[in-house]
RNA sequence: GGGAGAGUACCCAAGUGGCCAAAGGGGGCAGACUGUAAAUCUGUUGCUAGAUAGCUUCGGUGGUUCAAAUCCGCCCUCUCCCA
């Protein structure tokens, strides 16, 4: 049982594998570094990549070294893999910029400390190597035949595929072998929809070193209907507090539908197996019981205990009946909107973002989708008077689970 | 390089001179029902505006016209066929 393979293969994270005994095996005996690698395609990480971070930690926990590299050189390419457009092509500074971020990040998760886990960029090798030589050393090992055939190209194949995403592959695969050189890496682990990328790799190192490297990925994120998960209307659910407020995660994680939760648990938290399993026996209205402990376990990890617990309490007040919590998102009003002695709700409403223009304010309202303190707000002329505004200030409520507070100083 | 097509709102996709802020679907948002779930049903979905008004939008740009997403020129991007 204490077999991090086996682990990670109850926890339902192990989508597929080059050699499973081989990988069990090896995983049991030795202690290995493995490296796993992120595209700094953002300035921060999503929920998405938390299953990548918590192998890392599962693997770093079980003695293993985890290699964390951030893709400052394959960035510049882009991963064509399942995806249907091309990436928009990021400037250097943005690069440099997402790569920081990225970085500081994962030292959050990992222990980076000596010989605990190490940090690489591909830039540093990427970035210098020579066309010719390239295609000479590497390129010869690869057959377009087969790369054409790989799923990964699959959609883009029909929509249009160009030379230089075409390239992405045999970037990463030369990651994995320049790591086979460095550090004696032999295990690459990775989304599943890394697949092909990491049999390229596999298999370059077996060509050019003669030696058995190994991949496993890891299933991603999705809901019961198979779409990724971590995507809301303001976009991805992200590790960083600026971009998603511990609250918006938690809630996030609340509201997960039921059918998830079970395997958000096993995937993105270190709840004992055996309390998952009692977990899943719940029934109906219980089943939030699980979804509380998934939302406050991960808001957790990613953004500390006295956060996780200021998210809790909110969400507990907001949707419990006493609405006096300080940790929900709340906005600030400048003085310069007051008209009259009070504030119109539809200037409330966009300065607190929970509204992208008056117009869709104006429809809110007229179907009775906005809350005032609890009282619904009759009109778009309605207004808040100052004097509610000051202190503690208004909590309104958008729908039924979205809640701003609004104050003014 | 030659030839044939295509670029429409968040996405897919109709529309080929005025009735088009632009069908339909998806998604989103809100309402009902619920368990802060799912499914279902209803409404809504460019912006501004205290009514039937104005403004910006159909790859870019410049024209034709009383009037263009729709016609013409040039440009950009993409797909397909040929080299």
């Amino acid at each position: 049982m204490s077999n991090v393979y086996d682990t990670l293969v109850e926890r339902e994270i192990i989508a597929q594998c080059t050699n499973e005994e081989k990988v069990r095996e090896i995983l049991e005996n030795e202690n290995v570094s493995f490296y796993i690698g992120f595209d700094p395609t953002a300035d921060s990480l999503h929920i998405g990549h938390f299953v990548q971070i918590m192998v890392m930690v599962h693997m770093q926990r079980a003695g293993h070294r985890p290699i964390a590299l951030v893709g400052g050189g394959t960035g510049k390419i882009g991963d064509p893999s399942g995806k249907t457009d091309m990436r928009k092509m990021l400037t250097d500074e943005e690069l440099a910029h997402n790569v920081e971020s990225i970085k500081s990040q994962l030292s959050r998760f990992l222990d980076f400390g000596e010989g605990k886990a190490i940090m690489v960029n591909n830039a540093d090798w990427l970035l210098k190597l020579n066309y010719v030589e390239f295609l000479r050393d590497i390129g010869v090992h690869f057959s377009v035949n087969r790369m054409l055939a790989a799923e990964c190209f699959k959609q883009r194949l029909e929509k249009g595929l160009n030379f230089i995403e075409f390239n992405y592959m045999l970037m990463q695969s030369y990651d994995f072998l320049k790591l086979y050189q460095d550090y004696e890496c032999r295990f690459e682990f990775g989304g599943d929809d890394q697949w092909s990328n990491i049999i390229g790799g596999v298999e370059l190192i077996r060509r050019v070193e003669g030696a058995e490297a190994f991949g496993v990925t890891f299933k991603l994120l999705t809901n019961s209907e198979g779409v990724k998960m971590g995507k809301t209307v303001k976009g991805a659910v992200w590790l960083d507090k600026e971009k998603t407020p511990p609250y918006e995660l938690y809630q996030y994680l609340r509201n997960v539908d039921d059918a998830d939760v079970i395997k958000c648990l096993k995937m993105l938290t270190f709840v004992p197996l055996e309390e998952i399993r009692e977990m899943e026996k719940l029934e109906g209205s219980e089943i939030n019981q699980a979804k509380v402990r998934l939302a406050y376990e991960v808001t957790k990890m990613v953004h500390g205990e006295e956060e996780a617990e200021k998210a809790k309490s909110a969400a507990e007040s907001l949707f419990g009946g006493s609405k006096d919590s300080d940790s929900i998102p709340s906005t600030e009003i400048d003085e310069s909107f007051l008209t009259d002695g009070s504030l119109p709700i539809l200037d409330a409403l966009l300065e607190s973002g929970l509204i992208p223009s008056k117009a869709e304010g104006r429809r809110l309202i007229k179907q009775g989708g906005v809350y005032v303190n609890d009282e619904k707000v009759p009109n778009f002329d309605y207004a808040i008077p100052t004097e509610q505004l000051e202190g503690d200030g208004v909590l309104i409520r958008k729908g039924k689970k979205t809640y701003h507070r609004v104050y003014v100083n």
